[in-house]
DNA sequence: ACTTTATGTAAGCCCTGACTTACCGTAAGC
DNA sequence: GCTTACGGTAAGTCAGGGCTTACATAAAGT
């Protein structure tokens, strides 16, 4: 499904350092290309790269204001990946559980 | 700090989608990993060296068995993900209350 | 002890993707 | 209307990582 396609495209590109780096940046709000670029070590195309690969996953959204467009965090985006991550720790406890009770009764079948 | 160090490595551990694969494949309890491999598109060293990927990151458990070895999730290993992918939904959705109410205020503002 | 099964490791290939420099469009300010 | 800031695009380079084949190790079975 296209499901997991959307979690594939956003976990990769929330996997990237700099656009980790990129996305703290844009904790506190909406900011513009340059605010973004200024400290990061990457020149500023480079930074617009990451931003298109972000804004594709639907991570962020942008907004042309004049001169300048700002990017901020999309929570939609994350929604998605949230929903994964409980899933699959769902499960995993689960079959953690699972395998301890099975453990368990394996160790008193035995018992001396 | 060495917090976002383990977020690094989980999240890009989980990005590639053969290890994604892999994980699917363990949601439902531990398994050895001739028994990952058989269905996986790609050969069996190449298994070995996603489990390894996974394990080095905290994601994968495995416990010796006999001849083979048991992966199975290590639930903890996802908790940290789970924690930063929830700051990090409450701060974008703060930020966009407040770019929210900020437009609001300035179109009452203006208001004709 | 020898063979078979299960798995990790080594070496090498190759493609993806992250980065850079150079260039182009567009809105603002004078 | 020019010039200047802002930001996206193109082309090319280069390292990292995912894959394969070949080899090594270890436990089990007979």
């Amino acid at each position: 499904m296209t499901y997991t396609d959307a979690i594939s495209a956003r976990m990769m590109a929330l996997a990237d350092p700099t656009r980790r780096a990129i996305i703290e940046r844009l904790r506190s709000g909406a900011l513009p290309v340059c605010d973004i670029a200024c400290d990061l070590p990457v020149s500023r195309p480079a930074v617009s790269q990451h931003l298109r690969v972000l804004a594709d996953a639907g991570l962020l959204m942008m907004t042309p204001q004049g001169n300048r467009r700002l990017y901020a965090i999309a929570p939609e985006g994350l929604a998605g990946l949230r929903l994964y991550l409980d899933s699959l720790w769902d499960d995993a406890l689960a079959a953690f559980a699972a395998a301890a009770r099975q453990q368990a009764e394996h160790n008193t079948g035995k018992s001396k």
